[in-house]
DNA sequence: GTGTTTGTTATCAA
DNA sequence: CTTGATAACAAACA
C-alpha cells in the first residue's frame, strides 16, 4: 500500500542513485499493465538517459533525456522497485542478509513477481516487480502528463498549496464522510488508508464526520495532523504493512509509530480503551471511539 | 467457496 | 457542468 511516504523514499533513493543512467535494455515479462505498450517501451526508452526523478501524490514521475516523453510508475497496492548495482550482483543476487527481504523480493531477480526490468548503464538493474498485478508502467507525452496532472490531483499536503484557506474551502465544497474526502487524489494528492485513518486519529475526529460540518479548530487541527503525520512517515521511511519495501528490499519503519491503522481490539495508545474497525466507503476503516468525536 | 485487502476508475443518479 | 454514491477490477491468501 504504498502511499505517498513510501513513494517519496523511493524517489529520494532513485534520484541519489540514478541520476544520468541511461537505459540500455528493457525487458517486459508481463504486459498487462504495461502502455502504450511493450514494444513501443522497449524501442523508445532504450538509449535514454535519466534526468530526474519526480512525483506527485502516489504516482513516480522518470523525467527522460527526451523533454518529450515520461515514464510513470504507480506501485498501487503491492508495487516494488527493487535496484541492483554491478557488485550487488556478482555478489550473488543480492547484497542484502536474507531476512532484511520479504517473501516478494526475497532470493534472486527477476522472480515470478517481476513485471518489467530495467538494464541501465554500469550493469545497474532495476526491477519492478508487483504480485497482485495492480501497478503500472507507462511512457507517455509532456503535454498529455501536464494536463492529467492539473485534472486528477489535487494539492500535495506538504506544499504551500495546501494552505488552511484552501483546506476550509475545500470541506466546505463538499457533503461526504471526511475520511472519503481525504482519500480523493483529485481533492488532495497522496493519502491512503493508511495515513487518513492515522491522520484523523492524531486530530480526534471521527472518519465518518461530515466534511462541511467540521468546526475551525478540527480543520486547522486535521490538516496539521495530516503535515504532521506524512513529514513523520516519510523520516522513517514508510509504512511497510504487507508488501512494501524500499529500493534494497528494506521495510519501512513507520510500522512501528502506527497509532490506529491494523490494531483492531488492540488498546488505544492514548487512553486504552479499544480500537474499532469499521468499513467506510468500502475501506477498513480503524478509530478510537473515546479519543475520536 | 467466501470474505478481505486498496488505489483507481467507471457508471449512474441527482 | 458538479458532486455523490457505489460497484467493479486487479490477484492472492487465510
Amino acid at each position: 500500500m504504498p502511499e505517498l511516504p513510501e513513494v517519496e523514499t523511493i524517489r529520494q533513493d532513485l534520484n541519489e542513485r540514478l541520476i544520468g543512467y541511461q537505459f540500455k535494455k528493457v525487458i517486459v515479462y508481463d504486459f498487462r499493465n504495461v502502455a502504450p505498450s511493450a514494444s513501443f517501451l522497449t524501442k523508445k526508452l532504450v538509449g535514454l538517459k535519466i534526468i530526474k526523478f519526480d512525483r506527485r501524490g502516489k504516482l513516480l514521475i522518470i523525467r527522460l533525456s527526451d523533454k518529450n516523453l515520461n515514464l510513470l510508475i504507480h506501485l498501487k497496492m503491492t508495487g516494488q522497485l527493487i535496484l541492483q548495482f554491478k557488485k550487488e550482483i556478482l555478489a550473488g543476487g543480492h547484497s542484502l542478509s536474507n531476512d532484511s527481504f520479504l517473501g516478494a523480493v526475497g532470493g534472486s531477480l527477476p522472480n515470478s513477481y517481476t513485471r518489467v526490468q530495467f538494464n541501465l548503464s554500469k550493469g545497474a538493474k532495476l526491477y519492478f516487480n508487483d504480485l497482485r498485478k495492480f501497478g503500472y508502467i507507462k511512457l507517455i507525452q509532456t503535454e498529455k502528463l501536464n494536463s492529467i496532472l492539473k485534472i486528477a490531483f489535487g494539492p500535495e499536503p506538504l506544499d504551500k498549496e495546501f494552505s488552511l484557506i484552501f483546506f476550509q474551502n475545500l470541506l466546505k465544497r463538499h457533503k461526504v464522510p471526511i475520511k472519503a474526502l481525504l482519500l480523493n487524489q483529485s481533492a488532495i494528492s497522496g493519502l491512503g488508508n493508511i495515513y487518513v485513518d492515522e491522520s484523523l486519529f492524531i486530530a480526534k475526529i471521527k472518519p465518518t464526520r461530515i466534511s462541511n460540518l467540521l468546526n475551525n479548530d478540527e480543520v486547522k487541527n486535521l490538516r496539521l495532523a495530516i503535515r504532521r503525520v506524512l513529514i513523520k512517515a516519510i523520516k522513517y521511511r514508510g509504512t511497510t504493512f504487507s508488501d512494501f519495501v524500499d529500493l534494497k528490499g528494506k521495510r519501512g519503519n513507520f510500522s512501528d509509530h502506527l497509532l490506529v491503522y491494523g490494531r483492531k481490539g488492540q488498546n488505544c495508545l492514548k487512553c486504552n480503551q479499544e480500537i474499532k474497525k469499521i468499513k467506510l466507503v468500502g475501506r477498513g476503516t480503524h478509530y478510537c471511539s473515546n479519543c475520536q468525536f
